[in-house]
DNA sequence: GTAATTTTGGTATTTAAATACTTAATTTTT
DNA sequence: AAAAATTAAGTATTTAAATACCAAAATTAC
Protein backbone atom coordinates (compact mmCIF):
# COMPACT_ATOMS: atom_id res chain seq x y z
CA UNK A 1 0.00 0.00 0.00
CA UNK A 2 2.72 2.43 -1.01
CA UNK A 3 4.72 2.02 2.24
CA UNK A 4 8.57 2.45 1.85
CA UNK A 5 9.60 1.18 5.72
CA UNK A 6 8.27 -2.08 5.30
CA UNK A 7 8.28 -3.37 8.94
CA UNK A 8 5.99 -6.78 9.21
CA UNK A 9 3.72 -7.77 12.01
CA UNK A 10 5.76 -10.56 12.57
CA UNK A 11 8.44 -8.12 13.69
CA UNK A 12 6.69 -5.50 15.41
CA UNK A 13 5.02 -7.89 17.25
CA UNK A 14 8.51 -9.25 18.43
CA UNK A 15 9.23 -6.03 19.39
CA UNK A 16 6.95 -4.96 21.03
CA UNK A 17 6.15 -8.03 22.99
CA UNK A 18 9.61 -8.13 24.35
CA UNK A 19 9.49 -4.74 25.21
CA UNK A 20 6.24 -5.59 26.96
CA UNK A 21 8.32 -8.88 28.38
CA UNK A 22 10.61 -6.11 29.82
CA UNK A 23 8.18 -4.03 31.48
CA UNK A 24 6.91 -6.71 33.46
CA UNK A 25 8.25 -8.21 36.79
CA UNK A 26 7.65 -11.80 36.85
CA UNK A 27 6.20 -13.95 33.82
CA UNK A 28 3.66 -12.29 31.28
CA UNK A 29 1.47 -14.59 29.36
CA UNK A 30 0.25 -14.53 25.68
CA UNK A 31 -3.20 -13.50 26.90
CA UNK A 32 -2.00 -10.70 28.57
CA UNK A 33 -0.08 -9.37 25.44
CA UNK A 34 -2.16 -9.96 22.80
CA UNK A 35 -4.84 -7.75 24.80
CA UNK A 36 -1.92 -5.07 25.21
CA UNK A 37 -1.23 -5.35 21.37
CA UNK A 38 -4.07 -5.95 20.05
CA UNK A 39 -2.87 -8.52 18.20
CA UNK A 40 -3.87 -12.16 17.55
CA UNK A 41 -2.44 -14.84 20.46
CA UNK A 42 -2.25 -17.38 17.83
CA UNK A 43 0.28 -14.97 16.18
CA UNK A 44 1.94 -13.97 19.01
CA UNK A 45 2.89 -17.29 20.51
CA UNK A 46 4.48 -18.24 17.30
CA UNK A 47 6.52 -15.31 17.12
CA UNK A 48 7.23 -15.96 20.27
CA UNK A 49 8.35 -19.26 19.98
CA UNK A 50 11.10 -17.99 17.36
CA UNK A 51 12.25 -15.90 20.65
CA UNK A 52 12.66 -19.17 23.16
CA UNK A 53 14.27 -20.73 20.41
CA UNK A 54 17.32 -18.41 19.62
CA UNK A 55 17.71 -18.02 23.71
CA UNK A 56 16.26 -14.72 24.32
CA UNK A 57 13.38 -15.98 25.90
CA UNK A 58 12.41 -18.59 28.73
CA UNK A 59 8.95 -20.04 28.80
CA UNK A 60 6.98 -21.43 31.60
CA UNK A 61 4.26 -23.68 30.70
CA UNK A 62 1.58 -24.32 32.97
CA UNK A 63 -0.99 -21.97 35.38
CA UNK A 64 1.01 -18.73 36.10
CA UNK A 65 3.23 -19.70 33.24
CA UNK A 66 4.39 -17.28 30.56
CA UNK A 67 7.49 -15.79 29.50
CA UNK A 68 10.20 -13.83 31.10
CA UNK A 69 13.73 -12.70 29.30
CA UNK A 70 16.58 -15.03 29.57
CA UNK A 71 18.96 -12.68 30.14
CA UNK A 72 19.22 -8.96 31.07
CA UNK A 73 18.26 -6.68 29.23
CA UNK A 74 21.24 -4.82 28.57
CA UNK A 75 22.34 -7.26 26.72
CA UNK A 76 19.44 -7.70 23.87
CA UNK A 77 19.11 -5.09 21.35
CA UNK A 78 16.44 -4.48 19.50
CA UNK A 79 18.44 -5.83 16.17
CA UNK A 80 19.02 -8.96 18.53
CA UNK A 81 15.03 -9.37 18.07
CA UNK A 82 14.83 -8.02 14.59
CA UNK A 83 16.90 -10.56 12.94
CA UNK A 84 15.68 -13.46 14.93
CA UNK A 85 12.48 -13.04 13.54
CA UNK A 86 13.36 -11.62 10.00
CA UNK A 87 16.62 -12.90 9.23
CA UNK A 88 19.93 -11.10 8.99
CA UNK A 89 19.90 -7.66 7.31
CA UNK A 90 21.34 -7.49 4.18
CA UNK A 91 22.53 -4.27 3.17
CA UNK A 92 24.38 -4.41 -0.01
CA UNK A 93 21.70 -5.07 -2.64
CA UNK A 94 19.80 -4.39 -5.40
CA UNK A 95 16.73 -2.90 -4.29
CA UNK A 96 14.80 -4.96 -6.69
CA UNK A 97 15.99 -8.50 -6.94
CA UNK A 98 16.65 -8.41 -10.76
CA UNK A 99 19.55 -10.15 -11.77
CA UNK A 100 19.62 -8.01 -15.04
CA UNK A 101 19.47 -4.08 -15.02
CA UNK A 102 19.09 -2.63 -18.25
CA UNK A 103 21.21 0.55 -15.95
CA UNK A 104 25.39 0.74 -15.97
CA UNK A 105 24.35 2.15 -12.11
CA UNK A 106 21.52 1.88 -9.93
CA UNK A 107 18.99 4.71 -10.38
CA UNK A 108 18.68 5.07 -6.63
CA UNK A 109 22.21 5.56 -6.11
CA UNK A 110 23.11 4.64 -2.70
CA UNK A 111 19.54 5.82 -1.52
CA UNK A 112 18.71 2.35 -0.38
CA UNK A 113 21.29 0.46 1.12
CA UNK A 114 21.71 4.09 3.29
CA UNK A 115 18.27 3.78 4.09
CA UNK A 116 18.71 0.10 5.33
CA UNK A 117 22.08 1.04 7.43
CA UNK A 118 20.28 3.84 9.07
CA UNK A 119 17.52 1.23 10.17
CA UNK A 120 20.33 -1.54 11.53
CA UNK A 121 22.30 1.17 12.82
CA UNK A 122 19.36 2.29 14.90
CA UNK A 123 18.39 -0.95 15.85
CA UNK A 124 22.06 -2.05 17.01
CA UNK A 125 21.67 1.13 19.17
CA UNK A 126 18.77 0.88 21.37
CA UNK A 127 18.55 -2.42 23.94
CA UNK A 128 15.50 -3.72 26.21
CA UNK A 129 17.14 -1.86 28.86
CA UNK A 130 16.26 1.90 27.39
CA UNK A 131 12.83 0.84 27.65
CA UNK A 132 12.19 -0.48 31.12
CA UNK A 133 10.31 3.18 31.46
CA UNK A 134 8.36 3.30 28.32
CA UNK B 1 11.33 -11.47 2.94
CA UNK B 2 13.13 -8.77 5.35
CA UNK B 3 13.46 -6.36 3.29
CA UNK B 4 13.52 -2.80 4.84
CA UNK B 5 13.02 -1.34 1.70
CA UNK B 6 10.07 -1.77 -0.22
CA UNK B 7 10.09 -1.08 -3.73
CA UNK B 8 7.32 -2.63 -4.98
CA UNK B 9 7.76 -4.23 -8.86
CA UNK B 10 5.58 -2.20 -10.41
CA UNK B 11 7.02 1.15 -8.88
CA UNK B 12 10.47 -0.36 -10.22
CA UNK B 13 9.22 -1.01 -13.70
CA UNK B 14 7.35 2.10 -13.89
CA UNK B 15 10.73 4.06 -13.08
CA UNK B 16 13.14 1.90 -15.48
CA UNK B 17 10.70 1.65 -18.07
CA UNK B 18 10.42 5.95 -17.71
CA UNK B 19 14.29 6.46 -18.00
CA UNK B 20 14.34 3.97 -21.04
CA UNK B 21 11.38 5.59 -22.48
CA UNK B 22 13.70 9.36 -21.81
CA UNK B 23 16.54 7.51 -23.47
CA UNK B 24 15.35 6.37 -26.56
CA UNK B 25 14.94 8.39 -29.45
CA UNK B 26 11.38 8.64 -31.15
CA UNK B 27 9.20 5.57 -29.87
CA UNK B 28 9.94 2.12 -27.66
CA UNK B 29 6.89 -0.37 -27.34
CA UNK B 30 6.28 -2.59 -24.57
CA UNK B 31 8.06 -5.33 -26.13
CA UNK B 32 11.54 -3.70 -26.38
CA UNK B 33 11.14 -2.71 -22.54
CA UNK B 34 10.38 -5.84 -21.88
CA UNK B 35 13.06 -7.61 -23.46
CA UNK B 36 15.67 -4.67 -21.70
CA UNK B 37 13.83 -4.97 -18.04
CA UNK B 38 13.75 -8.60 -18.28
CA UNK B 39 10.05 -8.23 -16.58
CA UNK B 40 7.00 -9.20 -17.59
CA UNK B 41 5.55 -6.96 -20.76
CA UNK B 42 1.97 -7.56 -19.31
CA UNK B 43 2.83 -5.97 -16.16
CA UNK B 44 4.46 -3.66 -18.13
CA UNK B 45 1.69 -2.58 -20.42
CA UNK B 46 -0.62 -2.29 -17.13
CA UNK B 47 1.46 0.09 -15.44
CA UNK B 48 2.56 2.41 -18.59
CA UNK B 49 -1.05 2.59 -19.16
CA UNK B 50 -1.64 4.58 -15.38
CA UNK B 51 1.20 6.75 -16.50
CA UNK B 52 -0.25 8.02 -19.70
CA UNK B 53 -3.77 8.53 -17.89
CA UNK B 54 -1.42 11.08 -15.70
CA UNK B 55 -0.28 12.55 -18.53
CA UNK B 56 3.36 11.55 -18.31
CA UNK B 57 3.63 9.19 -21.23
CA UNK B 58 1.98 9.52 -24.43
CA UNK B 59 0.97 6.16 -26.25
CA UNK B 60 0.88 5.99 -29.69
CA UNK B 61 -1.09 2.41 -31.32
CA UNK B 62 -0.47 0.43 -34.55
CA UNK B 63 2.76 -0.79 -36.25
CA UNK B 64 5.94 1.35 -34.86
CA UNK B 65 3.91 2.37 -32.42
CA UNK B 66 4.47 2.68 -28.60
CA UNK B 67 5.74 5.30 -25.79
CA UNK B 68 7.36 8.65 -25.84
CA UNK B 69 7.12 10.94 -22.89
CA UNK B 70 3.99 13.58 -22.83
CA UNK B 71 6.46 16.76 -21.33
CA UNK B 72 10.41 17.31 -21.26
CA UNK B 73 12.15 15.00 -18.79
CA UNK B 74 13.21 18.35 -16.83
CA UNK B 75 9.99 18.67 -15.84
CA UNK B 76 9.09 15.07 -14.73
CA UNK B 77 10.88 14.06 -11.31
CA UNK B 78 11.07 10.25 -10.42
CA UNK B 79 8.58 11.70 -7.07
CA UNK B 80 5.95 12.41 -10.14
CA UNK B 81 6.25 8.82 -11.65
CA UNK B 82 6.46 6.83 -8.04
CA UNK B 83 3.36 8.87 -6.61
CA UNK B 84 1.64 8.38 -10.38
CA UNK B 85 2.15 4.15 -9.38
CA UNK B 86 2.13 3.78 -5.78
CA UNK B 87 0.67 6.92 -4.36
CA UNK B 88 1.09 9.74 -2.15
CA UNK B 89 3.76 9.01 0.29
CA UNK B 90 2.76 9.39 3.86
CA UNK B 91 5.52 11.21 5.71
CA UNK B 92 3.95 11.31 9.41
CA UNK B 93 2.45 7.63 10.49
CA UNK B 94 3.11 4.95 12.67
CA UNK B 95 5.16 2.26 10.64
CA UNK B 96 2.79 -0.28 11.79
CA UNK B 97 -0.85 0.16 11.07
CA UNK B 98 -2.50 -0.02 14.66
CA UNK B 99 -4.88 1.92 16.11
CA UNK B 100 -3.33 1.51 19.56
CA UNK B 101 0.09 1.27 20.93
CA UNK B 102 0.95 -0.12 24.40
CA UNK B 103 3.71 2.22 24.56
CA UNK B 104 3.55 6.50 24.98
CA UNK B 105 6.10 6.81 22.64
CA UNK B 106 7.03 4.42 19.32
CA UNK B 107 9.72 2.37 20.15
CA UNK B 108 11.18 3.60 16.59
CA UNK B 109 11.19 6.70 18.11
CA UNK B 110 11.73 8.96 14.47
CA UNK B 111 13.85 6.42 12.71
CA UNK B 112 10.78 5.50 10.00
CA UNK B 113 9.57 8.37 9.48
CA UNK B 114 13.26 9.75 8.60
CA UNK B 115 13.73 6.86 6.38
CA UNK B 116 10.62 7.88 4.75
CA UNK B 117 11.33 11.76 4.55
CA UNK B 118 14.84 10.41 2.47
CA UNK B 119 13.19 8.26 0.40
CA UNK B 120 11.01 10.86 -0.63
CA UNK B 121 13.33 13.74 -0.95
CA UNK B 122 15.80 11.56 -3.12
CA UNK B 123 13.42 10.67 -5.71
CA UNK B 124 11.73 14.38 -6.06
CA UNK B 125 15.37 15.38 -6.71
CA UNK B 126 15.93 13.83 -9.29
CA UNK B 127 14.63 14.49 -12.94
CA UNK B 128 14.53 12.30 -16.28
CA UNK B 129 16.56 14.85 -17.39
CA UNK B 130 19.74 13.66 -14.94
CA UNK B 131 19.45 9.80 -16.56
CA UNK B 132 19.71 10.95 -20.10
CA UNK B 133 23.06 9.25 -20.42
CA UNK B 134 22.87 6.87 -17.87
C1' DG C 1 -9.34 -1.94 -47.48
C1' DT C 2 -6.85 -5.67 -45.44
C1' DA C 3 -3.46 -7.40 -42.56
C1' DA C 4 -0.20 -6.68 -39.11
C1' DT C 5 1.06 -4.52 -34.91
C1' DT C 6 0.41 -2.36 -30.72
C1' DT C 7 -1.96 -0.45 -26.79
C1' DT C 8 -6.13 -0.97 -23.71
C1' DG C 9 -8.78 -2.86 -20.19
C1' DG C 10 -10.80 -6.46 -17.95
C1' DT C 11 -10.13 -10.85 -15.74
C1' DA C 12 -7.79 -14.73 -13.85
C1' DT C 13 -4.04 -16.89 -11.56
C1' DT C 14 -0.28 -17.14 -8.52
C1' DT C 15 2.20 -16.07 -4.49
C1' DA C 16 3.33 -14.70 0.03
C1' DA C 17 2.06 -12.90 4.25
C1' DA C 18 -0.94 -12.72 7.88
C1' DT C 19 -4.09 -14.81 10.68
C1' DA C 20 -6.76 -18.44 12.70
C1' DC C 21 -7.39 -22.91 14.43
C1' DT C 22 -6.51 -27.54 16.47
C1' DT C 23 -4.33 -30.85 19.04
C1' DA C 24 -0.57 -32.20 21.94
C1' DA C 25 2.62 -31.53 25.62
C1' DT C 26 3.82 -29.57 29.93
C1' DT C 27 3.28 -27.72 34.44
C1' DT C 28 0.92 -26.13 38.50
C1' DT C 29 -2.61 -26.17 41.77
C1' DT C 30 -5.72 -28.44 44.60
C1' DA D 1 -4.18 -38.12 40.89
C1' DA D 2 -7.13 -35.00 38.50
C1' DA D 3 -8.22 -30.69 36.65
C1' DA D 4 -6.99 -26.38 34.90
C1' DA D 5 -3.94 -23.34 32.58
C1' DT D 6 -0.49 -22.50 29.51
C1' DT D 7 2.98 -23.03 25.83
C1' DA D 8 4.33 -25.88 21.44
C1' DA D 9 3.89 -27.09 17.01
C1' DG D 10 1.76 -28.13 12.96
C1' DT D 11 -1.84 -27.07 9.69
C1' DA D 12 -5.48 -24.53 7.44
C1' DT D 13 -7.69 -20.42 5.99
C1' DT D 14 -7.93 -15.77 4.60
C1' DT D 15 -6.38 -11.78 2.39
C1' DA D 16 -3.94 -8.69 -0.46
C1' DA D 17 -0.58 -7.90 -3.68
C1' DA D 18 1.75 -9.15 -7.59
C1' DT D 19 1.82 -11.17 -11.84
C1' DA D 20 0.02 -13.30 -15.98
C1' DC D 21 -3.18 -13.76 -19.62
C1' DC D 22 -6.73 -12.80 -23.14
C1' DA D 23 -9.83 -10.47 -26.10
C1' DA D 24 -10.99 -5.97 -27.95
C1' DA D 25 -9.92 -1.52 -29.90
C1' DA D 26 -7.02 1.38 -32.48
C1' DT D 27 -3.63 2.59 -35.84
C1' DT D 28 -0.36 2.13 -39.38
C1' DA D 29 1.62 0.22 -43.45
C1' DC D 30 1.11 -1.82 -47.63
Amino acid sequence: MGKVVNISEAASIGLHSMVLITQTKGQINVNEIAERTASSKFHIAKILQKLVRDNYLISQRGPSGGFSLAMPPENISLLNIYECIEGKINLSECPINKPTCPFSRCIFGKLTIQMTKDFRDYLSSKYLSDFVDF
